[in-house]
RNA sequence: GGAGGCUUCGCCUAGUCUGGUCUAUGGCGCCGCACUGCUAAUGCGGUUUGGGGUUACCCCCCAUCCCGGGUUCAAAUCCCGGAGCCUCCGCCA
C-alpha cells in the first residue's frame, strides 16, 4: 500500500505513477475522497466517545436518582456512539478496499508503457555461432536423461516434469553454487515454508492483478507460494527490525508454484514455463532511503552469477505497465537461447520500497528511535529455467554439454556431461 | 482426530475468580538529569504502538492487555468464535 500522507500532499504525483503504469487515474480520486470519509467518520466516533466515557464514569460514582438519570443519559449515548463506530468500520473497510487498488509509486526514470516498452541497459556476451544444427533444451535434456516431460505429465499433468539422474545434479549443483555465493556474501541462508497464510500472500501484493496465478487450498485457507520471496517477506512480519548494522539479507531455497494461468500455447515444449520449479531469492530489508543502491547491489549479485555460468544476457529496465504491483522499479536479466533466437528471463529484481512492508507491517527505528516502514528488495539468483540456458549455449555438436568452469566444483569435477 | 493449559506496553511480571480513578503494577534493559575529583554506586524523571485534531513546538482526544464478535452505562476482567505456543492421548509417515 501506498504512503496516505504522500497521496494527501502530492496527489498528481500519484496520478503520474498510474499514467505512466497505464492504469486507472480515477483510483487515486477514489482512494483521496475515501480518506477523508474515513478521517471525518473517526473524528465523529472518537468525540461521543470522549463524551459517553465521561458519563459512564459518573455512573460508577453516583448512586439513586442520580445514578438513575444519569443512566438514561448514558444509554443514549451508548447508542449514538454504537452507530457511530458502525460508521466508522464501514469507512475504514472502503478506504482499505481504495488503498489496496492503487499499486506501488513508480520510481523515477521507469520507462513508460507495457511488456514491450522496456529498455535494454547493456548486453553482457555475444551469442555464440554455432557450426552444426542447434538442439533444443529439451532435445539435450532428453539425450543426457536429465528432462522427462512425458512422466511428469502422467504423473501429474501439462507442465510438470521430471528432472532424471544428471539433469537432477545439475539443478542442484546450479543451487547449491547460488547459496554458497549469497553465503559467501553475508546473506543468511534459509529454507522457506511453500504454504503461506491469505494474509502474508495478500500482505506481498501477489493477491491483486497475480491472483488467478496463485495455486489456493481452499480446504486449509493457505496459498502455495509462487516464490520464497513471499515467505520471507512474511518473515518479520509485525516485527521492528533494527538495521543500525545496514540492510538485513536473506537468501531463499525453495519450490515455487505458479498457475501459469492464460499461458495457454506459450512455451509448452520444455521446462521454461512449468507449475513447479526451484529457486534460490535474495530478499533485502532495508532503510527506504537505501532501497535504490541495494536495488543495484542485488543486480550486482545477479550478473555476479550469470557470468559464473557464462551465457550471453541482456540487463532490461521493466517499463511501467509490467511491473508488478508492489514494485516501484523491476530490473530482468534475459539470457540468450540458442534455439530461440531469443533473450528470455533468467532473473528479476525488484525495488519494492516501503509498499509491502507497510501492508505487512515491518518497521525499523531511526536516528530518532522512531518506528518508521521499511523497504524491501529481492532478485533471483538461480532458477529451474537456467538449466535451458546452460544447456543449450553449452552444447556441442554430439548432444554432449560443456560444464562451466565456476559449476564444476559442484558436479564432482566434472566437465562435460555427454549422452547416455 | 481428542483433551487440557497458556498469550498483558522491548524482555519478565502483577492484575482476570468478585466488571468501574487500570490514565495497567513491579523488576530488568534503555534514555536523560543530579551527585560523586575517572565508564561504578545511588537518587530523580522518562520509556507500547497506531489513528485523529493541531501543526514550529507543546498539547488534547480516541483506540490498543493475541485477533474478531457479544453482554453492559462501563470489559485486561464476563460470554461466544478464531489464531498461535506448550503438554498429554490416539493415529501415521
Amino acid at each position: 500500500m501506498i504512503e496516505l500522507k504522500t497521496l494527501r500532499e502530492q496527489p498528481d504525483a500519484v496520478r503520474a505513477s498510474q499514467r505512466l503504469r497505464g492504469a486507472d487515474e480515477t483510483l487515486v480520486d477514489a482512494l483521496l475522497s475515501a480518506d477523508e470519509r474515513r478521517r471525518g467518520a473517526v473524528s465523529r466516533a472518537d468525540e461521543l466517545r470522549a463524551e459517553q466515557k465521561t458519563f459512564s464514569k459518573q455512573v460508577g460514582r453516583a448512586a439513586g436518582e442520580e445514578r438513575a438519570a444519569l443512566l438514561v443519559k448514558a444509554k443514549e449515548l451508548a447508542a449514538e456512539v454504537k452507530a457511530a463506530e458502525a460508521a466508522q468500520t464501514e469507512a475504514d473497510a472502503e478506504l482499505l478496499a481504495a488503498h489496496k487498488r492503487v499499486p506501488n509509486l513508480v520510481s523515477d526514470g521507469v520507462p513508460p508503457g507495457g511488456e514491450d516498452d522496456y529498455v535494454v541497459l547493456e548486453h553482457v556476451g555475444t551469442p555464440r555461432e554455432f557450426d552444426f544444427p542447434v538442439r533444443d533444451h529439451l532435445d539435450i535434456g532428453e539425450l543426457l536423461g536429465g528432462i522427462d516431460m512425458e512422466r511428469g505429465a502422467k504423473v501429474s499433468g501439462a507442465r510438470f516434469y521430471f528432472l532424471t539422474g544428471i539433469g537432477a545434479q545439475l539443478q542442484l549443483a546450479l543451487l547449491n553454487m547460488g547459496m554458497q555465493q549469497a553465503i559467501e556474501t553475508g546473506f543468511t541462508a534459509m529454507i522457506t515454508p511453500s504454504l503461506v497464510r491469505p494474509e502474508i500472500m495478500e500482505g506481498t501484493g501477489f493477491l491483486g492483478a497475480h491472483a488467478p496465478e496463485v495455486y489456493r487450498l481452499r480446504e486449509d485457507d493457505q496459498y502455495l507460494v509462487g516464490t520464497s520471496e513471499v515467505a520471507l517477506a512474511g518473515y518479520h512480519s509485525d516485527e521492528i527490525l533494527d538495521l543500525q548494522e545496514g540492510p538485513r539479507r536473506y537468501a531463499g531455497w525453495s519450490s515455487c508454484y505458479r498457475r501459469e494461468a492464460g499461458s495457454y500455447g506459450k512455451d509448452t515444449r520444455g521446462i521454461i514455463r512449468v507449475h513447479q520449479f526451484d529457486k534460490i531469492e535474495m530478499f533485502s530489508y532495508c532503510r527506504p532511503e537505501d532501497a535504490d543502491a541495494e536495488h543495484q547491489r542485488l543486480l550486482g549479485w545477479e550478473k555476479e552469477m550469470l557470468a559464473k555460468i557464462e551465457v550471453p544476457y541482456r540487463v532490461i529496465d521493466t517499463a511501467a505497465g509490467d511491473l508488478g504491483a508492489s514494485a516501484a522499479r523491476k530490473f530482468d536479466c534475459e539470457a540468450w537461447v540458442p534455439s530461440q533466437g531469443a533473450y528470455r528471463e533468467l532473473t528479476s529484481t525488484s525495488n519494492c520500497t516501503t509498499f509491502q512492508a507497510r501492508r505487512l507491517n515491518v518497521r525499523y527505528r531511526d536516528e530518532q528511535g522512531k518506528p518508521r516502514i521499511a523497504a524491501t528488495l529481492n532478485g533471483t539468483l538461480a532458477t529451474t529455467r537456467w538449466l535451458v540456458a546452460i544447456m543449450e549455449n553449452h552444447q556441442l555438436a554430439d548432444g554432449s554439454v560443456r560444464v562451466p568452469q565456476a559449476l564444476r566444483p559442484y558436479l564432482g569435477g566434472r566437465e562435460v556431461l555427454e549422452p547416455r
